[in-house]
DNA sequence: AATATCTGTCAAGTATATTTTACTTTTTGC
DNA sequence: GCAAAAAGTAAAATATACTTGACAGATATT
């Protein structure tokens, strides 16, 4: 099950932008349920799509992956 | 082969603490190649294996993963 | 110059991120 | 309440991150 934490910092952004995860997925390139998987906390993105969903969102790195889900594993 | 762009602010950092690749690797929990080639820009790392590194480095995602390598593909 | 450590790189294998298809459940607007 | 869009979830296939082992060139240090 591997659960790592949910991201609902990517939620507020988006929901912030008025974006559907659909939206979210076509713009930063990527399916959308691995849009949803990395909402859900359900795996890690690589950092390429982190850059991408920031630059989406207008937000950087730290503002949305940084230190929430440190009970990793 | 795939280039994106060197990350010579994780060379800055490992200098600045005296660490070699391969100490970087092993406090970090993977191989000495992996570290190589995320220097190197061979590949894109995690969004966990970033956060590893930043917390060894004492640094932030922003200072260490942000931006750097937009020319990506 | 000799030895040791550090770095760059390659090939073959394993683990896992991501896709596609498809189905169910929630939310939202009318 | 109904219909449509949005969100959550799953299984099988594919792409790629990461490992292991091994070797060569570079950089010390003595």
């Amino acid at each position: 099950m591997i659960v790592i934490a949910k991201n609902l910092r990517i939620k507020a952004a988006r929901a912030a932008m008025d974006m559907s995860q659909k939206a979210l997925a076509e713009a930063v390139g990527v399916s959308r349920q691995t849009m949803n998987a990395i909402e859900q906390g359900d795996y890690n993105p690589t950092i390429k799509l982190c850059r991408a969903i920031c630059r989406v969102l207008g937000k950087t790195l730290d503002e949305l992956f940084w230190e929430d889900d440190e009970h990793e594993e």
